[in-house]
DNA sequence: AAGAGTTTGTGAACGCGTTAACAAAATCGA
DNA sequence: TCGATTTTGTTAACGCGTTCACAAACTCTT
């Protein structure tokens, strides 16, 4: 399979934002609400990276992709490159996300007050065992495995979140591209197989704490200076 | 900074593992654990490689860094892989975790029995709240935040992990590292700062669901086929 | 014992992401 | 108006990660 990234198109307008880009994106918009929240109209890209955690010269970059929505010798105008960030970023509407799996953690998901903020919208819940579905989780009630097509029909749902124990993942993805999903958000520890034009993206939180047990016990195993953040 | 990875120590072991090798090591100690139950006694990369979703080549490179277990011709024994590859992982020994904020997330994880597999523990959970502190969360009494120096000496913890609300977070993570944690994986949306020689790692779930929404807005915007897995 | 077949381990090429460095473009003061 | 100053947008170099491709090493058959 050949990946090209259509680099730009016809119109001149800036495609294909690479993924790393993509996985910032966000982080800068939650930098920009913060300015914004403290009342700051205009920053540079060396304030807006600091707060971002990130290199200026990569945050410069990053932007470049979507645009030239900056002035030279001023900086960026807070309030109108957010925007410009949150509509690349499909955040000028609300995407509606079904969480399939309503244990522990697909209740905490959905009793989560902060993905609003960032144009996600948790719209059903739904489970397999008959003594959940019909209760209420965060003011929604859950539904039964066998209601996904309606619901994901009627609210046109697009993403969907895998919570369920790992041996039902698959059959789980499986469903949820049959009703019509196209995204989805997999917390299970099982690889899940979906067809083309499905994207999947893993979140394994045992891996995060294996990957610090890793760098721990280099610290105390050897004593040599080698520390930092091994996130990205 | 200058961050250079030793790549082979004097005594020829193989050290400095990619940080991309150290992140899939996990994934494949799963794919073993998996053969081990079906009975299965050897395999190839190939095989392997599949059932860990990665591509043979870089299977076999990144098992190359940590020394050369497999057998030309004949393929990898599961159970002797498994067990070099769980040790240079750290994971001969438990690590005792240390979770602040017992709120939905906090309380979802300490409930979370996957972890135990992978050579991780639970071994204290914290929280500000007094209403909180002193009541039982999946068979541990909540401690207070106090209490933190003692709890981790007490247990030589090493990592911490933050679930509390983001503006808390950069105060928690002071608080652990002043205790003697030297890994934080923080799931608040906010940045943290530590000293050299600690170790942070960030979860963002808002971040993963905004990634895959950019994607579905590429999707419906245009027609141009680009599906594929957008994780790693 | 030798040749055919298999599969690992690795050198080398390639591509993506990061970062430094600088020209272009704006503001400001004289 | 012009030069000094600031900061963006972009080019180019660099480094890391991925992947191909193949020699090395092993088994099996004859
Ligand atoms: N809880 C955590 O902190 C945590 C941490 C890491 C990974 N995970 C992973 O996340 C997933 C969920 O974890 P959890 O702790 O919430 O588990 P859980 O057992 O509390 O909840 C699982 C839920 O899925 C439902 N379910 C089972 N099969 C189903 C199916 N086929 N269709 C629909 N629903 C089904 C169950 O009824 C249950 O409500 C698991 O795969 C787990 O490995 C959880
Ligand atoms: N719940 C989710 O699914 C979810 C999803 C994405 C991100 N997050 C993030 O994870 C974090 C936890 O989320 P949550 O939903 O569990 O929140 P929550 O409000 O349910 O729980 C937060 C807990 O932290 C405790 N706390 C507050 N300040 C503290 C302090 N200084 N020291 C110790 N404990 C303190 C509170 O008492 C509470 O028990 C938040 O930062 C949130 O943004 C959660």
């Amino acid at each position: 399979m050949t990946i090209l990234r259509s680099p730009r198109l016809a119109d001149g307008t800036a495609r294909g934002i690479p993924d790393a880009t993509v996985a910032r994106l966000p982080v800068y918009l939650r930098a920009l609400n913060a300015l914004t929240e403290q009342g700051v109209g205009s920053c540079s890209s060396i304030e807006l990276a600091e707060k971002a955690g990130v290199n200026p010269a990569k945050l410069r970059k990053d932007l470049s992709y979507l645009g030239s929505y900056g002035t030279r010798g001023v900086g960026y105008d807070v309030e109108y490159l957010r925007y410009q960030i949150a509509r690349e970023m499909g955040q000028t509407q609300d995407w509606e996300v079904v969480i399939v799996g309503i244990g522990n953690l697909g209740s905490a998901l959905s009793a989560y007050q902060g993905f609003s903020t960032r144009g996600i919208r948790v719209a059903a819940l739904v489970d397999a065992d008959p003594q959940r579905v019909g209760s209420t989780v965060s003011g929604l009630t859950v539904s039964s495995l066998d209601d996904l097509d309606a619901i994901v029909a009627d609210r046109s749902i697009s993403i969907g979140v895998i919570a369920t124990p790992g041996d039902a993942a698959q059959q789980v993805a499986d469903r949820l591209v049959a009703a019509g999903v196209t995204s989805i958000l997999n917390f299970a520890p099982a690889l899940v197989q979906v067809p083309d034009g499905v994207d999947v993206r893993k979140v394994d939180l045992s891996v995060e704490l294996q990957i610090l047990a890793y760098h721990e016990q280099r610290k105390t195993g050897t004593d040599s200076k080698e520390p930092k953040v091994s996130n990205a």
